[in-house]
DNA sequence: CGGACATTTTTTGTATACAAGGAGGTTGAC
DNA sequence: GTCAACCTCCTTGTATACAAAAAATGTCCG
């Protein structure tokens, strides 16, 4: 699949406005932006349309388009959301997960677990995020998994963040092995309160920090 | 709030393909519908852009545009998501949700009912589309009642078609009283079963409309 | 007669040019 | 000195022009 280069700008757009790189508030200048990217504005234009149809930026008519950091109460409300998702994919995973998808998820913890004695964060949530995306997909719902996809990847550097919290690490590892166990007795309901409080947590967690930065600035 | 004529232009396009204007797979000819709308093809290109995005038209790079109606299979997915992310809600929401709202559902219900008596789907619709969206409201969790909202929208003509079936509408408003009396109650257990199955069955009475289109093509 | 290659034509993607609306500054009046 | 109206400049929204890629057509060879 060939690619425009208004997706591609999309992209990099995104990761630096994920990544904090344009700070909240920011107005994305048409012309610089298409200047440093070395392309004219229609482009540009189109990636920022792209990027607030997605809810990163704020499109004002006739004024320009802002970026727009989810704020802690919006952040806490898409945490609950992403719980609830995940339970539900859950919920419909542990009656229709296959035995080979089983086998992913138990290779994926097994990587987990390499990354917490190797106390690298990093490396964690990379299979992390592996390990969730099988349970998107067997969900046996393409949509829902495609949803609760989008909605783990906006969230992604939140949910990152509060890993390298002490302690955290072993904590998610366990709440895995017990989502894993859920889904292997096919006991749907326990699948889905595993999961949906295995994000909850972290939602927390990330409300914690909010907490801390915000004091620390003060 | 001023708006860009590529907006009124998505609008209108999605309209069109919703109610079946354009058969699926259609391509969607940029200069000429650029000219039936009287404008050129830069705003028109957004409009596209902005469908691809929200899932109606698939965008094949250098290809074109084409109106992506989503098959059955997929429509059943996305009523499975739809009865979920209501159920959220209405759990959510029965904590949470003040007598106002309860007596807006009531005024809702009232006006659903007159309705039934005079057969009317198309007024039931109307206020049957409000109730939904007080419980959304109600959830107390803006994004959570954004994405539902949005996914209601989308479902919204084939949501709409089933109510037309013999005997839905009481059997619709049966389910709705039943709804509000979780609600009042505060039990978010009954209310999410409540809702959940009540638009599951708009899923399974719109499957049959299918079947039943499609066999009398045959 | 069929298939493959070249050419033409159409259509998308991008750049540039133009128009219109808003932000900010300046000037004038009170 | 302050407020308001006007004017200017800047930014966004739209139109048009150009480039590149894919589809369509025709031609040549087997």
């Amino acid at each position: 699949m060939e690619r425009r280069r208004a997706d591609i700008i999309a992209e990099t757009l995104e990761e630096r406005i994920c990544d904090g790189t344009y700070p909240d508030g920011e107005r994305l200048d048409e012309v610089r932006l298409a200047e440093s990217f070395g392309v004219s504005r229609t482009p540009l234009r189109e990636a920022l349309q792209k990027l607030a149809l997605s809810g990163l930026v704020e499109q004002l008519p006739r004024r320009g388009v802002f970026v727009r950091q989810p704020g802690p109460v919006e952040l806490m409300e898409m945490f609950e959301v992403m719980a609830e998702m995940e339970a539900v994919c859950g919920r419909l995973a542990a009656a229709r997960i296959t035995d080979e998808a089983l086998a992913e998820l138990d290779a994926a913890n097994a990587e987990c677990r390499k990354a917490v004695t190797a106390q690298d964060a990093d490396a964690y949530y990379l299979e992390n995020e592996r390990f969730h995306h099988i349970i998107y997909r067997e969900s046996g719902n393409a949509f829902l998994a495609q949803e609760t996809g989008s909605l783990h990847r906006r969230l992604k550097p939140f949910r990152r963040m509060q890993l390298r919290l002490r302690g955290r690490l072993p904590q998610s590892m366990s709440e895995h092995e017990e989502i894993v166990a859920a889904l292997r007795a096919g006991d749907g309901a326990a699948a889905a309160d595993a999961l949906r409080a295995h994000v909850a947590v972290q939602g927390e967690k990330f409300r914690f920090l909010m907490a801390r930065l915000k004091s620390a600035a003060e």
